[in-house]
Formats: C-alpha cells, sequence, structure tokens
DNA sequence: CCATCATGTAACATATCAAGTTACATGAAA
DNA sequence: TTTCATGTAACTTGATATGTTACATGATGG
C-alpha cells in the first residue's frame, strides 16, 4: 500500500456508475473495484457532501450519481477528497530559521509550485464526461456491459 | 515522518559544506541539521557513488565537495538519491484489464507525466552554485558563519 | 602495534498514512 | 419486524521515511 490511488479510485467507481442506471450498491461497487464496501464508503463520502453523488438506505438504496458530469472535473473530484497531497516530497522544516534552509526551501518550493499549480490545471480540464467519452471509444462496439465482466 | 525530504536534506548538507572548505564529519553535519550521522551518510551515498562528493576514513576524515558547484544541478543531487517518487498518487492498477480503469488511467497518467516533466525540468534549470549564490545574498554583509549558529 | 576516529552498513525501532477489515448503529423498504 | 444498505468508529495491515544502536572496516597519529 504505497501511493495514494484513491482518486484512481474514485475515479473508477463514478465511471462506472455512468455507464449504467444506478443505483448501486457499496458492495457491487466494491466487487467492481476488488476492494472493500467500507472502502468505497469512504472515498464517497466527500463526494456525497458537495452533492455530486446521493446515497439512499434500505431496500433499493445505494449510490446514485447527482451532477451533470460536463460540469464537473477531475480537480472537483480530487477537492472532494479532501485535497490530499499531490507530492510525495516536501521540505525538512517548513519555516526554518537557519538561512541555508530557507534558501533550499525557496528553491524547491519554487518548482514544486509550479509543477501542483500545473497538475491541477491539467485535472480542471478533463470533466467526468470526457472520460466517460473516452470510455464509450474504448468499449468500441460492444453493447452495454455488466459490472463483473472487466475487473481490473 | 509523512513526505520525503530527502532530497530538502541532501540540499542543505550540500550547501552548507560550500560555504567552508571541508572536509565535514557526519556528526558535524547531523548536527546542524538536527538529526543522526547515519542518515546523513544514508543520504549522501548516492552522492558519493556518482563522485559529487568524497568521504575519507580516520583522523581529518569526512566529507568533501568533488564536483563543480556550477554544474551539478538539483534534478542530479535527486536522481543521485535513486530518483524516487515524485507524485503522491498513483493509479490503483498499471495494468488494468478493466477498460474502465484504463480510461481513467489514460487520463490521470496524462497530467501526472506532464506535471513530473515540468518538475524534473524546474530542478535540472537550478544548479547548486545558484543555491549558493542565492544563499549568499540572504547572508547579506555577514561574514562566514559557523555551523552551529543558524539551526533550522 | 595500537588506540582513536570516522565511515559503511546491517538491524531494529518509531511514526505516519492508505487500505483493508470487523462490528455495530441508523434508517428505509418490503 | 425482518431485511437491506449506508454511516462510522475502531482496529489491523503494509509500506516507507526517519531515527537509533551496534559493530565492522579502514585510516591516522602516537
Amino acid at each position: 500500500m504505497k501511493r495514494d490511488s484513491r482518486l484512481s479510485g474514485v475515479l473508477h467507481v463514478l465511471l462506472h456508475m455512468a455507464q449504467q442506471p444506478g443505483p448501486f450498491t457499496s458492495e457491487t461497487l466494491a466487487k467492481a473495484m476488488d476492494t472493500n464496501p467500507v472502502v468505497i464508503r469512504r472515498i464517497m463520502a466527500g463526494l456525497r457532501e458537495l452533492g455530486y453523488v446521493r446515497s439512499e438506505k434500505g431496500h433499493g438504496g445505494g449510490w446514485t450519481l447527482a451532477c451533470d458530469l460536463s460540469k464537473v472535473t477531475v480537480r472537483d473530484v480530487y477537492a472532494a477528497l479532501g485535497s490530499p497531497a499531490l507530492l510525495a516530497m516536501g521540505n525538512r522544516t517548513e519555516a526554518p530559521g537557519c538561512l541555508v534552509e530557507q534558501a533550499v526551501n525557496a528553491a524547491l518550493d519554487q518548482a514544486f509550485g509550479d509543477a501542483e499549480a500545473l497538475l491541477l490545471a491539467r485535472l480542471g480540464e478533463v470533466t467526468l464526461k470526457m472520460l466517460g467519452e473516452d470510455l464509450r471509444k474504448r468499449l468500441g462496439s460492444r453493447k452495454p456491459h455488466g459490472m463483473s465482466a472487466h475487473h481490473a
């Protein structure tokens, strides 16, 4: 369990949901993602709070898309996860008294900041709708599919 | 101990060394960095292999700069550390059979790749000499300093 | 030669965090 | 009221950077 794959995971879930009418239970989604229902609920919690999805309890309950896929970007989804750290590297000390460290931080912060900004910008260019359309292309002429036929 | 701060740390060490003639023992450097001598040896090992620094045992031993500071970039130093992961996020599955996951990966890989490339390019633009000059500016008119007066 | 110093390295300890798991409460539908 | 599904807390697991201890290796100076 090395790098954070929540963004990858939650996009996978959303794209699955966009392919068929819902609702989807956490268990169904978890099976398709080869993971645990609780993990699904965890990564979906933030999306629910922002109104991108809805969840219903009881019989016939589960998760439903509740947003305009052409309006929501990958960056929005990232933010819904709580904007976890993008970079694996950081400064030893954030506000050092040591001038040497300050010089190092200044240089690294510049580079790190640029990279983060570019990444966020790129993520902001991709809507969920675009991802769905790309998926459609990959599916080619195949007819609508079940959730179990194409696990990772 | 969250994010990898080895690059920050090793740059700090190199900059300290560039300010005064050597050699410097791991213990001296460790004190200035408020860490352990073994940690210093560990992050310096890769630099030694690439010839950026030398190390001598015994009396009067320690670490010495062994490169042209105007030729070595922060990117080189990063590579000497073994090029650890730059991004904190990654794909759930690297080579998925699932087409949904492939679509997600394609989009994320594009953004991640761009950000990594930019970061590496930025790091490649900064030489150790430039860091040293920036440090000199920050030091202002102060005279050459000891190692213990400006800890982080 | 030998005591001292310093690096080199293995081994172990600690801290953090994502991910996985278990357990149970809450609430909706049949 | 039974069943189903989410909500959430608590615990476990695995990975990794960092910190620490211990000891071997080799160089210097007496």
